[in-house]
DNA sequence: CCAAAAGTGTTCAGCTTACACCCATGA
DNA sequence: TCATGGGTGTAAGCTGAACACTTTTGG
């Protein structure tokens, strides 16, 4: 043992674990990958790891993150720190979960290569190992709580998005059907959205005009005391 | 090294910190002591410790509590696990911290023998030990965040309250003067608090009816899909 | 030409906010 | 008797919620 300011304390297991979340064809999913080690090998589970000695908690879980997916720079958020002494029967470690919002894009078989890891509607979610079921539900709360008071549903979308599929993604969130006259009133009335050129044709003849978000307009107004608000 | 699951993997040191809050002459107040060890010996700091091996991050939290209040079974809740891999100088330990919710009482001098402890008013607060104002930055940020959406404000007074009383807490909380009489119109109109024969005659010649927070009607109207809140 | 999704305004109810005076009592 | 804090009601404005028809266009 290295001399150290704390030689009485028990040194204790720290791992990570990431609740990947993702908006396709019209509903939010998962990413889960299948354990590769005992305890729980082969069960459906969170991508986790141990932060190393020299790392912080948020470097770790974005080394999670990008060990599985490849993608950097997403939004995350820590979530919760699961504590409980036999939450891993292996051995005790104190997990700390962490969430993160990605766009799935036009192919939801990305990702699911290297890891056994597959995008699970949250409608059908699997048996998870451990507390990882908790972690998720945990995780959709904020969601929840957190997309009607600030922009954070457009990290699930592609840049450009039109209004209908923004609505979708509300509607995937709150499990709920919304108005959409309320809806695109309301959204439009922030002005933090740029109204593009181009239309979506995927979903329509007609088309659907394509908007971005405007983070600029958003920090300005953050500023001068606005708040996000979308009613579900 | 015991047999293991994890052999490859770091063992590290986890701590607990604690957020005390409580109320008192109008104003929030922050349970503070000298820390005692190094690094940092004699700066002003949160109570912390380290959970066992046995022992879950929450009962951790609500030992050190204890330890340091003689109180058991008051509102605590985990704030945020902070990861920093300096923000110990003496070592890498990452630290989950909590916060309670106290109701102070009379005496103000209580609690504050056996560790050099003090309550410290909000608005005067010390420079902290490593990262402890940012866990009371947070601390207060959950609390605004909270006291508008769930009855907790009424952890922080005495059982028995006025509704002066309960205002000046509100406003305290949010730094902001509240109109009388929409503050008595909107908690009344929620039908939580038992109104009692008694008077609190400390504040004023003609006294103020005190009221009871009564959980069980909370729970009840919960089940029915209420939600409380209280305008700020 | 028609099916299917995009787009558009108005009305009503309920809630939030602002605001001023009388009451009770101990000193 | 008077100073101090406790207690009460109403009107105006705003926001959320409900609701139906027209437009576009690929097949």
């Amino acid at each position: 043992m290295m001399s150290t300011f704390y030689p009485n304390e028990e040194r204790q297991l720290i791992a990570v674990d990431c609740v990947i979340l993702g908006y396709h064809h019209q509903e939010l999913k998962l990413l889960l990958i299948k354990r590769q080690m005992e305890p729980g090998i082969g069960m459906w589970s969170l991508m986790g790891g141990f932060p190393r000695r020299e790392e912080s908690l948020d470097d770790a879980a974005n080394r999670v993150l990008f060990q599985l997916t490849g993608l950097d720079g997403v939004y995350m958020e820590q979530l919760y720190a699961y504590g409980e002494v036999n939450r891993d029967p292996g051995e005790r470690v104190v997990s700390v979960a962490y969430y993160a919002l990605i766009n799935i894009g036009d192919d939801d078989q990305n990702l699911t290569g290297l890891h056994d890891a597959c995008w699970c509607p949250l409608s059908q979610l699997p048996e998870l190992v451990f507390d990882h079921r908790i972690m998720v539900d945990k995780a959709l709360a904020r969601l929840r709580r957190k997309a009607r008071i600030q922009p954070i549903g457009f990290e699930l979308l592609p840049e450009k998005f039109s209004l209908p599929q923004l609505q979708g993604l509300y509607e995937a969130i709150y499990q709920k059907e919304l108005d959409k006259r309320n809806f695109r009133k309301k959204i439009l009335s922030m002005d933090l959205l740029d109204k593009l050129e181009e239309k979506d044709k995927t979903s329509s003849k007609k088309g659907a005009f394509l908007y971005r978000f405007n983070q600029e307009k958003y920090n300005e107004l953050l500023a001068k005391g606005f708040y996000f608000s979308v009613d579900v």
